[in-house]
DNA sequence: AGACTGATTGGCT
DNA sequence: GCCAATCAGTCTT
């Protein structure tokens, strides 16, 4: 049976409910003419100019910009210098929000998955939708595995408030197997 | 123009 | 547990 890829409507919602939906569904990448897929185990919201944990916290800038369109681009950032970070970008126009993507299924970790799908500069902005080289398609096996929350990671600079909101969402490696 | 920092990871003490 | 790697973006002078 062949996946369906998921829809720019299925980006434009809030970024609470979308990153609630994204754990189970699976990242397609097209690498040298392979078709790599990955089911999405784990993601954290970054919602508005007021989550000081966001980047849009900063304001409209160059690096923040793709975040103030309606959903369904790809957002990616460096950070530390090596680690590219897949977004997507969520809302609607002039409400910058973005889901990451923290874990696949055997892969752990924000850099990793950069690393593993061999992101760089050339992927932002690039639409989910479109893109010949990456997308989200539905999970063909329908369970609802329950999703878990967390507080996010690494963002303790952001204050009390937001950092203890439980913004990352996950599902366990054995609900996918 | 220069300084500082980070939505991280891996290696070493 | 601590710290280096490594650089674009943002902030300060």
């Amino acid at each position: 049976m062949a996946n369906k890829r998921l829809h720019s409507d299925f980006f434009t919602k809030d970024v609470l409910e979308v990153a609630q939906k994204l754990p189970g569904k699976v990242l397609a990448r097209k690498q040298e003419g392979k078709i790599h897929r990955f089911i999405i185990t784990e993601v954290e919201a970054y919602r508005g100019e007021e989550d000081l944990a966001c980047h849009a916290s900063k304001g409209r800038t160059k690096r923040t910009e793709v975040m103030y369109h309606k959903g369904g681009s790809i957002y990616v950032y460096l950070i530390y210098g090596m680690y590219w970070m897949l977004n997507f970008v969520t809302g609607m126009n002039s409400d910058p929000q973005a889901v990451l993507i923290r874990g696949l299924c055997g892969t752990y970790g924000p850099g990793r998955v950069g690393r593993l799908l061999r992101l760089d500069r050339s992927f932002y902005g690039e639409d989910i939708e479109t893109s010949e080289r990456l997308w989200v398609e539905d999970n063909p096996s329908d369970d609802l595995p329950g999703i878990q929350t967390a507080p996010r990671i690494g963002i303790d600079y952001s204050g009390d408030v937001w950092k203890n909101k439980k913004w990352r969402f996950f599902i366990s490696e054995k609900v996918v197997k």
